[in-house]
DNA sequence: TAAATTGCCTATAGGGGTTAGGTAGTTGCC
DNA sequence: GGCAACTACCTAACCCCTATAGGCAATTTA
């Protein structure tokens, strides 16, 4: 019997392959070893153990989502760096949903801090370069921007709203317009509406 | 040896309770048999299998998230409504993660109908009734509210942003500032910035 | 070409999921 | 009050996934 010619890379490579096929959930050790035709024990001098595998797609999808990331933003500012931006983890999401989902595993500490998650903060921050904001206004919106992209991809990936009218593809565009007009009003807006004082709105419903 | 008093409805709470305690998906079935020391078999007579187990957690979660939801809209309007609607997602996250995990469990498209998530939906119209929004700039909000309020959370909960200043507890207000201005202000700001000039801030960053 | 190493193997053990079929308690009806 | 029907839980068995220990053969190295 030959070898198969594993290696923790070529395992990592083919568990992310199987993960955007099957589900992150369904791309077990068990699976894996069959797609290689090997034993499931074989895997266990490559990898450490199950959590190991997982752990290893996800930094692979946070690399790769990361290069992606920052070849969109080249030669990019202002609403186009934020849009180009933004359809890089739409896509990717829908391209390699086993992939991205593994991206939104929890790592350990050291663990992310090695990983390429520091990247996508910075590329974030470089986006909003292109707007006026000043700290901590800055690191707030660094986090609006990663909610809005987590959490859109996530809902239509779940299928969220998918069954309603208008598609999808008319909303996705909304919200990055709106996220611009929101991070180029920003740096005027609060003193528009001191916190406290019931804004028009809330008046307007009560007549 | 006494009957423990299963029912379906018992379990699922319990279930519920467990999924807080050590995760959603940890929460099996094994463990919910030894949670009422009881054979695992005893529970295939209350519940299909685990996934109709987890099936009925999940829509326990988003009716209490209705329940609470609906609690914190009465009475309130505009940026107070937005506001309080947004915490009852994000403590509810907080005090019931296993739940809140839960309810992202994606069902399939008869189940969701049946479910509390149009609910969710009619309830975020209700709090846009405080702002001007026409479809289908309504629904495209409605999923923008989604988006952060989902995202946001998640992140938080997966210590997306627990390792930097300022603190989330910080942002979270901040968003919400954000998106009560950016209702606000929409209706206008199409007409601020066509889609295809740049604008400001690009020209900016050449010089 | 012998030694050391590497790559994959068999064997084994434990846990969760699921079904079939059995046996006590409980309920309902005459 | 007693028997039938039902309910609640059980044992036993099987499959899949994870994990470890220890072995043998192919490959590399000296």
């Amino acid at each position: 019997m030959g070898r198969a010619g594993l290696t923790t890379e070529r395992l990592t490579r083919a568990g992310a392959d199987l993960a955007d096929e099957v589900g992150f959930d369904e791309a077990t050790v068990s699976a894996l070893a069959r797609r290689f035709d090997v034993k499931v024990a074989s895997l266990y001098s490559h990898v450490k153990n199950s959590e190991d595998l997982r752990t290893r797609i996800a930094l692979l999808a946070l690399e790769e989502l990361a290069d992606r990331g920052a070849a969109a933003l080249a030669g990019r500012a202002g609403k186009d760096a934020l849009t180009a931006f933004a359809n890089v983890y739409r896509d990717y999401a829908r391209e390699h949903p086993g992939r991205y989902a593994a991206a939104q595993l929890r790592l350990d500490p050291e663990t992310a801090a090695a990983s390429a998650g520091g990247r996508h903060a910075q590329m974030m921050r470089a986006i909003l370069r292109g707007y006026d904001l000043a700290e901590p206004d800055q690191t707030h919106a660094v986090r609006l921007l990663g909610s809005v992209f987590h959490g859109y991809v996530s809902l239509e990936a779940s299928g969220g709203f998918s069954h309603s009218e208008p598609g999808p593809q008319e909303t996705w565009p909304w919200i990055l317009d709106a996220l611009d007009a929101l991070l180029r009003i920003w740096p005027e807006s609060p003193l528009e509406s001191p916190p406290n004082k019931p804004h028009l709105s809330s008046t307007r419903l009560e007549r």
